[in-house]
DNA sequence: GCATTGACTGTAAACGATTACAAGAACGAT
DNA sequence: ATCGTTCTTGTAATCGTTTACAGTCAATGC
């Protein structure tokens, strides 16, 4: 038995289909067919179809979120944090898992014109020009979670990350290490290069050089012990910096192969103090890149935007606070 | 300027509107239509709206996976097998958090007759009648990943936990440890009762006795370190297990406090063998459960039911396995 | 050369809702 | 009693597709 659409309703209430939509959307009418058209619509357990209603008013009433990598916790911090906003203002969260090719985002974008959703928040990892022009001709809004140049005019949450790899710098030069390696995650993508840049940058500031750095193949625990095990063929740092959580606890399974100790031998910090930095053990001091916060304020400029498509576009930057925790007691 | 229709395709290739739907869907047209129609799109760069043609078709390509918590390691990795499946099917996954109360839950189901998606896979923390009935006259498929009675006629994915624990406590048993002790998530839960059960009939088979109990009042970190704390306050087991992988890094923090090392002092075990007992330090014994498998399986059997919605329900378990890491050893 | 076939193409009716517009009812004011 | 106003309700158009059906036209067979 097929559902019942508007019309059985309206038959079965003995009205037509169109005080039954302005019943069951709040409009004024009289108490009897106000009465009718409930009593018949919970007799027949009616409810409106979302094809039909979207198809006519516009407007889905679904917002995509869409991540690289589901698994990443630091994903699903923003994640949470979409769906707190979007919830709240009466939409429905779709989120997908774009592939890491920067294809994938391109495609992905240009599908969002057929109306999936009344909008997008996109955090590439990798951006080019292919993906801006998509976004910028895209009619749907988009907001963007992750960091594109301010001419392309689209609106945008970042965070700050180069300083907050000078905070951990600053931390650890602060709790007395003076050989700090970075070990970073793929250079050739956004939160890559703005990391490796940050580490450049806040040790030349202190006057030190680097005592090791590696790049792990990506930002997962695997690529991360993988890269530690490179780092430390050669260098024998007192305190590693890592590009993000699961890559810092790469590095500390590693350590703890070689008989060295967190944080008596070697300090570690992680980055993005996703649930995954309280987890560990020892505890990891981490840097906050806020991305519950970035998650929040890219949903509210998605709002915003869909409110009104005529503002200048927004670039906010969320600035990064640091976890300090045992890992660099 | 807003999204071009097929009307205006069919306008600018000068031919009727139903053969631009009939040349773009693959349908037998000559080599001349073909090319008209295709440049006439690829000029407007049309794509057709999803929402009209869902009304249309009455489908939407689009598939939901509901789950309790997103942020939960096991969630996340039901959701990749999910995904996998289902969009090599050609569907988009839409994933949704339901709340704790079984209420979010049973109004999800209801919700799902407005026809946003195709099809449901639901993984219920908490199960009670009224959600079983929300899903028998659900009009769209559900698949259950979990545990619902057989009499309630739907397709349903589950794990043998019972089996798991059992397998665990053997485990224990077989590598010498005597004083087990078992930590559960909430007793209210439908895993949590499994659990409690398989563990009260594994320790009588082999004629022990439980060395302590506790239950954590949610499957989370905090939770299972606060039960941990319990625990150790009245009891000295030789060995932990676990309802989850959470609870089981909780109760290894919370031994770390103690000065006790796992595995010399305590071996634990978690469940569901997620990421997670793999970065754990140390790494962490646990149950697998299945959860991939689970998630695959109950992606085919709702696109099985989608193919075919007269099929007799299939009630599938998948076994457990267990995961011997050094947290036992 | 004409009827028949077959392959394409166009016209128009759906799908299930919302909503502009018109029509009818009720009511008070003149 | 009549008119105008207001409030409620119904009729029908519409959103952008797909698709059943009918129509056109060339090719084929006699």
């Amino acid at each position: 038995m097929s559902r019942p659409t508007i019309s059985a309703v309206a038959r079965a209430a003995g009205v037509s289909v169109a005080s039954v939509s302005r019943v069951l959307n709040g409009q004024p009418a009289t108490a009897e067919m106000t009465e009718r058209v409930r009593r018949a619509a919970a007799e027949l357990s009616y409810v409106p179809d979302a094809r039909a209603r979207s198809l006519k008013v516009g407007r889905t009433l679904q917002l995509t979120l869409a991540v690289a990598d589901v698994g990443n916790p630091v994903y699903v911090t923003m994640m949470r944090a979409v769906e707190g906003v979007v919830s709240a203002a009466g939409y429905r969260l779709v989120v997908t898992a774009t592939g890491p090719e920067v294809a994938d985002e391109v495609a992905l974008v240009q599908g969002m014109a057929r109306g999936y959703a009344d909008g997008l928040v996109i955090s590439p990892l990798r951006v080019d020009d292919d993906l801006i022009k998509a976004i910028q001709v895209c009619d749907v809004p988009v907001v963007v979670a992750g960091n594109v140049p301010a001419k392309a005019g689209v609106d945008t949450v970042r965070a700050n990350s180069p300083k907050g790899v000078a905070m951990a710098v600053e931390h650890l030069l602060a709790t007395g290490r003076e050989r700090i390696a970075f070990v970073n995650g793929p250079v050739d993508t956004v939160p890559g290069t703005a990391r490796a840049k940050g580490f450049a940058e806040a040790i030349k500031r202190y006057g030190l050089t680097a005592a090791g750095t590696a790049e792990a193949t990506d930002f997962t625990f695997a690529a991360g012990r993988a890269a530690g095990r490179e780092l430390f063929r050669t260098s024998r740092p007192d305190a590693v910096i890592c590009a993000n959580d699961l890559i810092a606890v790469g590095v500390m399974h590693e350590l703890a192969g070689y008989g060295l100790t967190v944080p008596e031998d070697v300090a570690v910090v992680g980055m993005d103090d996703s649930e995954l930095a309280e987890l560990s053990f020892p505890p990891l001091t981490s840097v906050n890149l806020g991305s519950a916060e970035r998650g929040r304020r890219a949903a509210e400029l998605l709002l915003a935007r869909i409110e009104d498509d005529t503002r200048a576009p927004r670039r906010i930057v969320v600035q990064p606070t640091l976890s300090v925790r045992r890992s660099t007691a």
